[in-house]
DNA sequence: TTAATAGTGTCTCTGAGACACTATGTG
DNA sequence: CACATAGTGTCTCAGAGACACTATTAA
């Protein structure tokens, strides 16, 4: 096909009809995940060191290029199988960042999910590769902006590349989201308290809820129902167990 | 474990690093532009025709290919200008889109942007090659799904490529920010009535709205203040006219 | 029995809807 | 003047926070 002067090219429809997919230099294509719990009361991020120059030593999100037959979605749930195991998250799209200086080597957007999960099937202990990093948000509410991780310990893990903004963006949305919804019942088992719904609202919020009206919120939204069962062992009046109606209407 | 197996490989943290970015495939990514407008009532959306193969005929939001010195906040930036002429209006990434079929050519993931302004900005007349169509929102209140475009004498603009799926996402967002933002004065000129402001407001949603709560909700978010001046010729009495305090800050 | 948390009943406070009423332009 | 819409004051209702009280288990 003929070339064509970029004057005309901008006013003109067919542009993309006259594209020769062969022509430009396109950019790499990355799918990153942040792999979202709650344990211990802490916001958590599943992180794997990098080995390898550039940002050797620091941590970055699991990730990997989107294959050509892939589509996002499937890219994502595939990078969650492989890197951790996982298979049937809650997982969703959350930002693309492209700042054509974002990886040294060469032109790489990433398109970032985020995943929220039972930590119960995270910690399968030695094994993996990940490793968790306790989140620590510097702003409150639904700001936004960078956000970094911290070692169980409390040592730094520097992220790598702009993670630390992808992670942040999370953060934003996760929260964004409990406004509305329960979604905190991604992060625990399939039967749980309302005590632990709430705490786990609560950390994912940073800041405390009142009972009362968390528990009529909660019951409120018709997403729960009651299973008949209670906890046991628990040193005090036990709470009756609850599940989601509708995992997927979410 | 099956599961090991497959790990092997994916445990490597130096995966990234030794990729060669030559070595595989990369699809083509581009930014496509949802920029919507409310005129007479009614929520409309720029759309280009299709001059040539594929979907020849049919309408696609105006777009193009990311350059590789350029981030996709610029691209969509310079993507606004040069097809609508539009510079400085409220500009946000809304999702990328990346089925792997979704354009029969080749491999293009789309980084789809929404961009609200004011429909005066707009309709310059005949020398655009941009038309507009009017938004036929199948579903109420945040749903999502599809959504199709009319033009104004009510014929069908069937949509190329997936654009139906991406304005339906922008109308989603634009709905849902609207619960928690004025996000409307985007669409008016600088200085607005409440009642022009609540008109924006209610065909977004698709629904009325009461005057007094929206009138409080408005003033109590601080986000307006009043001129002093107020609207004239309007053959009642004239209300008042007010700008937003902080553009920026949404 | 005591400790500790689950779960309920009720009061208050705040914000939204409803509605009545006053204000102020144009014709 | 009448008309039409702007803008205000106030009542009611629903949901959230606060708090007191009862329930139920383990130790």
């Amino acid at each position: 096909m003929a070339e064509r002067k970029i004057g005309e090219r901008n006013n003109e429809p067919e542009f993309l009809a006259a594209y020769d997919a062969t022509e430009f230099d396109r950019p790499s294509v990355a799918v990153d995940v942040a792999i979202v719990t709650v344990m211990d009361g802490h916001l958590e991020v599943a992180l794997v060191e990098r080995a390898e120059h550039p940002a050797k030593g620091s941590w970055a999100l699991p990730g990997g290029f989107v294959q050509m037959d892939e589509s996002l979605d499937r890219a994502a749930n595939r990078l969650l199988a492989e890197k951790a195991g996982l298979t049937d998250v809650y997982l969703e799209q959350l930002y693309t960042f492209g700042e054509p200086t974002r990886d040294p080597r060469t032109r790489v957007l990433s398109v970032a999910y985020y995943a929220l999960v039972d930590h119960a099937q995270l910690d399968t202990g030695a094994e993996s590769s990940l490793s968790f990093g306790r989140i620590d948000v510097p702003w409150e509410g639904e700001t936004g902006g960078p956000v970094d991780a911290r070692s169980q310990q409390g040592q730094e893990m520097p992220l790598a590349f702009d993670h630390a903004d992808i992670l942040g963006m999370a953060v934003k949305r996760i929260r964004g989201k409990l406004d509305y919804t329960p979604i905190g019942f991604q992060l625990l088992a399939a039967t749980f308290t309302l005590r632990s719904l709430q705490d786990a609202h609560e950390t994912i919020l940073g800041r405390t809820l009142n009972k009362d009206s968390f528990r009529r919120r909660m019951l409120a939204t018709g997403l729960l129902e009651a299973t008949g069962e209670r906890e046991s062992e628990v040193g005090h009046r036990p709470a009756e167990l609850y599940r989601f109606t509708k995992r997927s209407a979410i």
